[in-house]
RNA sequence: GCGCCCUUCGUCUAGCGGUCCAGGACACCGCCCUUUCACGGCGGUAACAGGGGUUCGAGUCCCCUAGGGCGCGCCA
């Protein structure tokens, strides 16, 4: 049988970080074994979903480059096929009407939690005459779960988990307005949908249990499940926004690369033997439900960006460039640069790239790395670069740059030469000129190598940013 | 409160009874390379939550304790 997976969000919010390591699983499992992952949009709560959630799910599936077959599946919109199948339960004894009032319903809770009762609800309506309905209420269909007994899910990886039927009680299935609820809707939809393998975060472990019932109530096979542990805050707690539970966009506008984040995802709960970096071919060949960790998870940011700054480096530099160009639209200040972006610049960034990006661990640090190329004269100096650009050091600049305005052509070599000598006529040390110069052409004291500045600004731009640091007017 | 799950370096993890005085990666520290910052190379610090069993032998199996997480809705 075809493998089938699919990733089910509900859209009250962003895709977040936890989703998407839901989302990749999924794809990965079903890549390997040429099956398909489908995506349901789970909107039955009509309160709480909205266009723009079900929009940020789309982009941010797309952007990390997990595709899904076939067409988006709307759960509301099977509805009538959810009603069916309580008809259906109802018809074979699998379900009853319940008249419990929200306040009856709070009471029970109550006393059951007073009184150390694991079942909240108490079958009050299971047995109960139809006769005894109050007039004018309408009812909800409550599923007739076993009493005894129990109730065992074989997990892919939780393992064999045993749940005493004692301890479950009677879950509602159809609201008293006549709208299914999400436990009846995914066994119903994963049913229809021919679904074989259910991965999801363990928060739905208990619902295996509930699910796991009305599948057999329904006399369905049910399918491989595999509950994977979630995802938690660097100090072990839940995570929270400040941590990382940011939508997928988040990582985007922080400069991530999709390939990294699919990396740092996939070992977050998963190993194969020692392996850290992953294409995505040796991801699909390698993953497995069976190897897949039982314990949360911390999110760690610098792991992450290491992953980043390796991808970085192993990118081709136009490519870098475009993910740049597709990067703006997305982050403070992006239209600012995107204005910025002129063919000589694009030139001038590409012949940076190689260098700047040994230097980075995102797209913003590529970015940034860029600033000197960006800047108008005269440039605006750090602090540091100010500081290291003293009387003595201006006179030095304005001797090199008259040694530097005879070397022809101009290249990282023909200029090295050229402030090599005259470091060794003077008895400097190279590093004596080499950081003045640096403060004068990129006003900061690090960057990338200051022949390789020299070349990608070329002969006029850094004679003339030089020229401004030592106040002459030549250049 | 009830139910279920989890626990190896700071973090992600390898380990599927002996090859583990526990291996890799990130982070951290040191050295090398070097015009700065990085990259790269080399080296180092650092863990089997605690207690009982089972076994010739336990990080690996069982139980208990402690700590953490998830679920318990006419939300999904």
């Amino acid at each position: 049988m075809a493998v089938v997976t699919r990733f089910a969000p509900s859209p009250t919010g962003f895709l977040h970080i936890g989703g998407a390591r839901t989302a990749l699983f999924n794809w990965l499992y079903a890549r390997g074994r040429s099956g398909k992952m489908l995506l349901r949009i789970e909107d039955t709560d009509r309160e709480r979903s909205t266009q723009a959630a079900i929009d940020a799910i789309l982009d941010g599936l797309n952007w990390l480059g997990i595709g899904w077959d076939g067409e988006v599946i709307y759960q509301f919109a099977r509805a009538a096929r959810h009603r069916e199948v309580v008809e259906r339960l109802l018809a074979t004894g699998n379900a009853y009407r319940c008249y419990a009032s929200p306040d009856e319903l709070k009471d029970m809770r109550e006393a059951a939690r007073r009184e150390g009762r694991a079942k909240l609800y108490d079958s009050r309506w299971r047995d109960r005459d139809p006769s005894d309905a109050p007039p004018g209420v309408k009812p909800a269909i409550r599923f007739k779960a076993p009493a005894t007994g129990e109730t065992v899910i074989e997990d892919q990886v939780q393992g064999r988990v045993v749940w005493q039927n004692e301890n479950l009680d009677d879950l509602v299935l159809l609201r008293s307005d006549g709208t299914p609820t999400y436990m009846l809707a995914v066994v119903v939809d994963d049913h229809d949908m021919d679904v074989t393998h259910i991965i999801r975060g363990d928060d739905h472990l208990t619902n295996a249990a509930r699910q796991k019932q009305i599948y057999d109530a329904l006399g369905w096979p049910v399918p491989v499940m595999a509950h994977i542990p979630l995802i938690h805050g660097p100090d072990g707690s839940k995570l929270s926004k400040r941590h990382g539970a940011l939508g997928v966009d988040a990582y985007r506008a922080m400069g991530y690369l999709p390939v990294a984040l699919r990396n740092y995802l996939v070992r977050l709960g998963w190993a194969h033997g020692d392996q850290e970096i992953f294409s995505t071919e040796e991801m699909i060949a390698a993953f497995d439900l069976p190897q897949i960790g039982r314990s949360p998870a911390r999110f760690d940011f610098a792991k992450l960006e290491s992953l980043n700054g390796h991808y970085i480096r192993q990118s081709a530099d136009a490519d870098l460039l475009a993910a740049i160009d597709q990067l703006l639209p997305h982050i403070a200040d992006g239209a600012k640069l995107a204005a910025k972006m002129t063919p000589d610049l694009r030139r001038q960034w590409l012949n940076a790239m190689p260098s700047l990006k040994e230097r980075a661990k995102t797209l913003l640090d590529l970015i940034d790395g860029a600033k000197f190329l960006l800047a108008d004269r005269p440039l605006p100096l750090d602090d540091k670069a100010a500081a290291l650009l003293t009387p003595d050091a201006k006179t030095l600049l304005a001797d090199i740059a008259a040694e530097l305005a005879a070397v022809e052509p101009w290249t990282a070599e023909t200029t090295e030469q050229a402030v090599r000598t005259f470091a060794e006529g003077k008895g400097a040390k190279l590093g004596a000129i080499a950081q003045p110069l640096r403060a004068a052409l990129t006003g900061r004291t690090t960057s990338p190598g200051i022949f390789e500045v020299l070349a990608v600004l070329g002969k006029a731009e850094s004679l003339a940013r030089i020229a401004d640091q030592t106040g002459s007017q030549s250049a």
